[in-house]
DNA sequence: CCGATTAGTTTGGTTTCCGTACGAACTAAA
DNA sequence: TTTAGTTCGTACGGAAACCAAACTAATCGG
């Protein structure tokens, strides 16, 4: 029916709103002037929304101009409110329920990690463990005061973003699983009525977490490849998730990269996944300390840390395996160079403690089989968010949103000025 | 410095002419009432737009409603206006030069293919050709009297958009060729002052005309794969072409398919290029007929048009090689598509005469590699705009730019109304 | 011919940004 | 201490754009 969004005067103003909002985040401490004179717009409109941004408490003013002293009239430093707001990320996973609460700034006010079955316990009792998780936060006195942004929750599978639906989520066997109105309603008997619930794919917010809060903050075309049961990338364009027109995509774990290779789970030879998969790798670091049958949660964490172990000490069988999964790493990540052209391909979960032994390898081969000329620094990165990547990738986005305008204000704490 | 775009009062309408030329180009023909029910906008501000548009020449009334009587009073049919615009497309590749014009709706005005080769000329000359070319088109009668709303010119290689320069193109051997000036004067000496040159890539040009004008019209995730003397991807999210970090990207032509497979020119072993690029199609179709040299343009013309006859006629050999090729393109194309999730693989260039053989097997091969669930349609296709796909694309990305209200309107025809 | 219905225009109002002017706060120098 | 110069932030009128409502126009059914 519809194809487009008309624009107003309101969305003149959130737009500008936004504007300013990131043009502070950039550059504070900052006066008025300088956002006028970053932004283009004139210094009484500047005044105005930055009152606004004040009232609603995601500006606020920081004293004087400190340091430098210069002619004329020294400006009121502004800078992005960390006292006022909170924002909310959730992770769901096949072994464990993750919960991280961020300021303005991106900080952490709080962070929960929980081993929890969401296969065996399903949707319903997920769903119940999630509105737990929540109340707990909600409590800590750091998030007392605050205006909660919304909550954005991840899930390793497929999901409809429009209506907050998991669509298809094989790790977890969920299908079709609406989780914005369960966990609305829970929030909204904790007395938060309004507040937005995001349901995203993991590997994309965790691409975003890294845009915004890891160390290569600022990336807007970059690469997240997830390492749990399976791997899957989020790619970011521009600072957005892709999505593909079904929403499926990022989907590398079946590239073929070694033709005749090991046979994997789906059936075909060669998947990355059997080259590089958590469970590949294990079989080539530990193959003493796994269990018979499939790999469950728990062992896998323990084997890793038992491999990092190895391999510190120098453990050749270790090292050898870790160099050799980093090489076909490194394969996939070429070919995603060569197609996407990113600034950073960051290797999150279970990746991170075995970077310092997959990054040497993985990063040869991606040099080996790339095809543009090489950038300055290091294509491939390990993620310095952990597990955590994603939960903070489901609050990073609703700061996203504010910054460009996308998410209604928080409501005044101020009243309107005279009207 | 500057960190986003400021809004105005200008955007805003700005924005909603572009709403409005979209509805009506989707809807046509239909009442302003039609328009303001589909886009939320008032009647009141629908009839001010519109009336602009139509002063500009990019709508037009069409009569009475036909067909169907209603009681009420009829309204007056909109429909996009097919007579006062002209926007140019431009081509320059390895081998030839072609000049596409189309109208508003995007039917073709003017074509012209000049073999020419703009590696041996050298930028200066190739310039002056293209000059020659667009004089050309501006005689035809069917350009006399219309608004030239820019010209796109798509180039083989690396590009800087922004400010409309060739980066690198090693096929034509040009580092660091400034365009948009060039052709800009050359247009001013036409009496075209202020008119917009853009300057893109062939292959997200490509992607841009399958967009909009292909059989695949309006496939807003689709991958164009061109199938000149290297083989690249130009690849669309969400309508918008892709570029990555750095203007690389849609590099697949040495994306590794076949370990130990045939060396390529890059010098690694088993490249798409080297398994299904054009020369390696034609040494497995036609060995007898290529020179001992290296291809060049109108010897590979011809060895694919005969290629085409001895597959047609029933020639084994011919159809092996091909069915082979399409299927290394179809394990190529199944990595797209796990990535990417677009509704369509476009194939292009020489592809296109060769598809009826290559595109069995390579069809075959995608759902043999493809993850996601198969999707209604087939996902692989042939173009149906051949050897004119980039420069209708250049064409296509003004009027898309104008549909997007990202283009300055073409002047008004009728005066403005009294002010 | 008249009411009902739908289309499109006109008029007045609101919102938002912009341009200019002005007071406030500070430095520099006599 | 005074004066000039500079910069910051705010206030006010104007312009641009959309919206709401009233109004005119055209058609159908009876």
């Amino acid at each position: 029916m519809d194809d487009g969004v008309k624009s107003g005067q309101h969305a003149v103003r959130t737009s500008n709103l936004g504007l300013i909002l990131r043009a502070v985040r950039r550059r504070a401490p900052c006066s008025r002037a300088e956002v006028a004179a970053a932004t283009g717009l004139t210094k009484s409109t500047v005044s105005s929304l930055v009152g606004e941004l004040i009232d609603r408490g995601l500006l606020r003013e920081a004293g004087a101009a400190a340091g430098e002293r210069r002619v004329g009239r020294p400006g009121v430093m502004l800078e992005v409110d960390d006292r006022s707001i909170a924002a909310i990320g959730l992770e769901v996973n096949v072994d464990y329920l993750t919960i991280v609460a961020v300021d303005l700034v991106e900080r952490e006010l709080f962070s929960r990690h929980a081993d929890f079955d969401a296969r065996a316990a399903g949707p319903g009792a997920s769903v119940h463990r999630m509105a737990a998780l929540l109340a707990e936060a909600l409590a800590d006195p750091l998030l007392a005061e605050r205006t909660v942004l919304g909550v954005g929750i991840a899930v390793p599978g497929l999901v409809d973003a429009a209506t907050g639906t998991v669509t298809h989520a094989p790790n977890l066997r969920w299908h079709d699983v609406a989780l914005r109105g369960p966990v609305a309603a829970a929030l909204a008997r904790q007395g938060l009525g309004a507040v937005p619930v995001a349901v995203d794919n993991d590997a994309g917010l965790g691409a975003v977490a890294e845009h915004r809060g890891g160390h290569l903050a600022g990336t807007p075309d970059l690469v997240y490849v997830t390492g749990e049961v399976g791997i899957g990338a989020g790619v970011l364009v521009g600072g957005v998730p892709l999505r593909g027109a079904r929403g499926y995509g990022g989907e590398i774990g079946h590239m073929p990269v070694d033709r005749g290779g090991p046979r994997c789970g789906c059936g075909r030879r060669g998947c990355l996944e059997a080259r590089a998969g958590i469970a590949a790798i294990l079989r080539g670091t530990v193959p003493d300390l796994l269990p018979d049958g499939p790999l469950a949660g728990a062992a896998i964490a323990r084997a890793v840390r038992a491999t990092a172990e190895r391999a510190a000490s120098g453990d050749a069988r270790a090292r050898g395996a870790l160099a050799e999964a980093g090489e076909w790493l490194g394969r996939a990540a070429a070919v995603l160079a060569n197609l996407l052209d990113p600034s950073a391909i960051v290797l999150g979960g279970y990746f991170v403690p075995l970077a310092p032994w997959l990054l040497p390898a993985c990063e040869a081969a991606v040099a080996a089989h790339t095809i543009a000329p090489p950038r300055g620094g290091a294509l491939v990165h390990a993620s310095t968010l952990g597990l955590r990547a994603a939960a903070r990738g489901g609050a990073a986005s609703l700061v996203d949103a504010l910054d460009r305008g996308r998410l209604p204000l928080p409501p005044r704490r101020r009243p309107a000025p005279r009207g």
